[in-house]
DNA sequence: TGCTCCTGTCGAATCGATTCGATCGCCGTC
DNA sequence: GACGGCGATCGAATCGATTCGACAGGAGCA
C-alpha cells in the first residue's frame, strides 16, 4: 500500500527471475505461455500495473516525449490556425508511436532555462518561434538534444522543415501585378516579439528575428521592387484590422491597390478594417493573405492567399524527428507552396 | 564525442567525488566556491551540459512532466476557445514550476493504451473528456498516477475540479423565463462522442458520457420543466449552424422563441443559421451560450452567455496537480458562473 | 546412448544521478 | 594542548527496469 510494487516482486511472487519478468511485459515471445501466465497472476495479485517508465526510460536512453516550443504563451500560439495544425500533424505522426508531444511555451517572461534542462527529451521541435538566437535552442544543442526547427535559423546539425515562403509571395506578387497593380503594400507577422508595430525601416528589418517574414517580403520584392511595409505586433486578426485601418484610411490617390499580408488572420483584419471603412473588395482594394488556414467566419469570401501544407509540415517535422531518435540523419526539406486565387484580389481600380 | 559525458567523469576531471559534482549542480550553498568553480570548469572541458534528466528523474521519483488529455484530436479540440484557455491556464501554473506539460490526445482510434504505459507522469489532467468509463483513466488510476479531473467524472481518489454548470443554466433559464419565453429548445454538446447529432431521447440521455453536459440540460429543466432538447455531434460552429437551421426553419407557431446552447461555439452557430434564414435575434428569436468566450468574429454582437472561469478552472486544476505530485490531498473545487446578459436575449416575440 | 542444437530462464552488469550518514580536517575555546 | 563543534567532502546504497551472455535441460539425430 505505503508503495507501489516493483518488478522484482512481481517476479519474486511468481517464483521467476526479474529478467523473465521483464521479458514479460516487453511482450517477448521467447517467454513459455504458462511462465507468462504466473507472471501476469502475480502482477494482478500485486496490483503491479507494468514496469515504471522512468527506470525504462534510463535503461533504454529514451523517453518517449518530443518537444514542441511554441514561442507565444499558448494562449496566443492557439489562436493561429497554423500553429494548430502544424501541431496536429505533429501528433499525427507521433501518436502511433507511442511517443508524446511535451508544450513548451516561452510564456513567462524567461524561457524557462530551468524547465528545459529538467524535462526529458528525445527530441525537440521548434515549432512556431524559429528566433535565431534563441537561448532554448543553444542549450538543447549542448545538451545533445536532436533538434528540428520549422521554417527557423539554418544551423549546423540541426534539421530544418521549411516551405518556399518566397517563390510563393513571388507568384502571388506577380499575380497582382498582372492585374495592374501597382500601389502595394506590405503587412507583416512581427520581426520581433516585442510587441512593436508600424511601418517597417531599414534598421528594424536587419534586425527581424524571423527568417520566413524576410522570405515572404522579399518574394513580393522580386516583382515589386522595394514596398512599403508594416510590421504587425502579433499574428492575430484585430491585429490586422487596426493595420488595415491605418493603411486604407487616406485618401484614394495615396491608398494601395492591394494589400499583401503576410498570414490569412493579418488578411482577415484587413478585409474587415475595409469593410469598417466602406471599400470593396476586390473592386476598391485587393487583399491576400497567406497560409492558406480555413476561416470558417469568412464565410462566402475566398481569400487569395499561398497555400503552405501546414500538416505535412508538421508531419515532415514529427517524422524528422523520428528519425533523429532512431539514429538516422534526416535531411533538410523545403515543402513547396501553391499559389490560391480567391475572390478577395481583382483588377486594379484605375 | 561517441558518448555524452557523466557526472562521474566530470567529477572524476575536477579531482571531486560524483556526490560533491552532484551538489553543485543541483546548486547547493554547501559546497566552497573554489570546489564548484573546478567542477564548472570540468564540466565546460568535457562539454558536459548538467545532469542527464533520466537518470535524475529516476531517483527524483519524479519527471517533472504532467500530462493533460484533451478528448479528440488535437486539431479538433483547438477550435474550441475554451480548450484552449484551459490549457493555457494550466501551463501558467505549471511553467513557473519548471514541470512541462505532455498532450494526449485521444486521437488515433485506439487511445494509445501502449502510450500512457511508456510516458513517465507525474500526474495528469483530464482536461475535455470528462468520461466515466475512459480507458486510459483507469490505466492511470492503476499505475497510481495522480489523477485530476476538470467538469468528469466522480471517482475515489481523485479531484474533480468543477463548475456549477446546473446554476449556471439555471440562472440563464430564468432570465429568459422572465423574458416571457415558455417555448424553449435546448442545443448540446455531444454526449458521447459517436458522431450522433440530432433530437435527444431518454435512452440517448441515460447514456450520456458526460456530467457536465446533463448538468447544464438539468438547469434549464429547473426552469422550464422537460424541455426538447437536440444534440449536436461536435462543439463546432457549423454544427451549430445546422442545428439551428433544423430547429429554425419551421412555421413561426412552432418555432422556439429562444434557443440555449450549451456553448458559446454552438450559440454562434445558431446565429448563423438565425441570419441565414433572416431571422432577427433577439426581436424574433433569442439565443444563449455558456462559456463566456470571447469569439472576435461576432462582431459587435454580444452573446448572452454565462461566464465561467475557464482560466480559473484551468489553474486551479494545474494547482491540484501539483499538490498531489508534492504529496497533499488537494479538495475538490467546484468553481462559480456568472449570468452576463448580452444582444441576442429580448422579450419573447408574442 | 551420446552428442548437438535449440529454447526458455537466470545472473549480473548497467543506465546516471541523488542523498544520507559518515568522515576528515580545521578552528575556536577552555 | 586537547577537545568539542562545525562545515565541506566523500562512500555507498538506491531508484527500477533492461539486456547480454551464460546455462541447463530436453528434443532430435546418428
Amino acid at each position: 500500500m505505503s508503495t507501489r510494487p516493483t518488478l522484482a516482486a512481481v517476479a519474486a511472487c511468481a517464483g521467476v527471475s526479474p529478467s523473465t519478468a521483464s521479458l514479460v511485459f516487453s511482450g517477448s515471445p521467447r517467454v513459455t505461455p504458462s511462465t507468462r501466465e504466473r507472471v501476469l497472476a502475480a502482477a494482478a495479485t500485486l496490483g503491479y500495473a507494468g514496469p515504471d517508465p522512468l527506470a525504462a526510460s534510463l535503461r533504454r536512453g529514451r523517453s518517449g516525449v518530443i518537444g514542441a516550443f511554441v514561442g507565444e504563451r499558448l494562449l496566443y500560439a492557439f489562436r493561429d490556425p497554423v500553429a494548430v495544425q502544424l501541431l496536429d500533424g505533429i501528433t499525427e505522426v507521433l501518436g502511433p508511436h507511442g511517443v508524446g508531444l511535451l508544450l513548451l511555451a516561452g510564456d513567462t517572461g524567461r524561457p524557462s532555462t530551468e524547465q528545459i534542462g529538467r524535462i526529458p527529451l528525445d527530441a525537440a521541435i521548434f515549432a512556431t518561434c524559429g528566433l535565431e538566437d534563441d537561448p532554448a535552442l543553444d542549450q538543447l544543442r549542448a545538451r545533445g538534444v536532436p533538434l528540428v526547427v520549422v521554417e527557423g535559423p539554418v544551423l549546423d546539425g540541426v534539421v530544418l522543415i521549411d516551405i518556399d515562403d518566397r517563390r510563393g509571395t513571388r507568384e502571388l506578387a506577380r499575380h497582382l501585378h498582372d492585374l495592374g497593380h501597382r500601389r502595394v503594400e506590405v503587412l507583416t507577422m512581427p520581426l520581433r516579439l516585442d510587441g512593436r508595430r508600424g511601418p517597417i525601416d531599414g534598421a528594424r528589418r536587419a534586425r527581424a528575428h524571423y527568417r520566413d517574414v524576410r522570405h515572404r517580403l522579399e518574394g513580393v520584392e522580386d516583382v515589386f521592387g522595394p514596398v512599403p511595409a508594416v510590421e504587425a505586433a502579433s499574428n492575430a486578426v484585430d491585429e490586422g484590422t487596426a493595420a488595415g485601418r491605418a493603411l486604407l484610411d487616406v485618401p484614394a490617390h495615396r491608398r494601395p491597390t492591394a494589400v499583401i499580408a503576410h498570414s490569412d488572420m493579418l488578411a482577415a483584419g484587413v478585409l474587415q478594417a475595409a469593410a469598417d471603412l466602406g471599400l470593396r473588395v476586390p473592386e476598391d482594394v485587393s487583399v491576400a493573405g497567406f497560409d492558406g488556414a480555413d476561416l470558417h467566419w469568412l464565410g462566402d469570401t475566398r481569400l487569395t492567399t499561398v497555400v503552405q501544407p501546414t500538416d505535412e509540415k508538421g508531419r515532415a517535422a514529427a517524422q524528422a524527428a523520428m528519425d533523429l531518435v532512431a539514429g538516422g540523419s534526416p535531411r533538410d526539406l523545403t515543402l513547396p507552396v501553391t499559389l490560391r486565387i480567391g475572390t478577395t484580389s481583382g483588377p486594379a481600380p484605375s
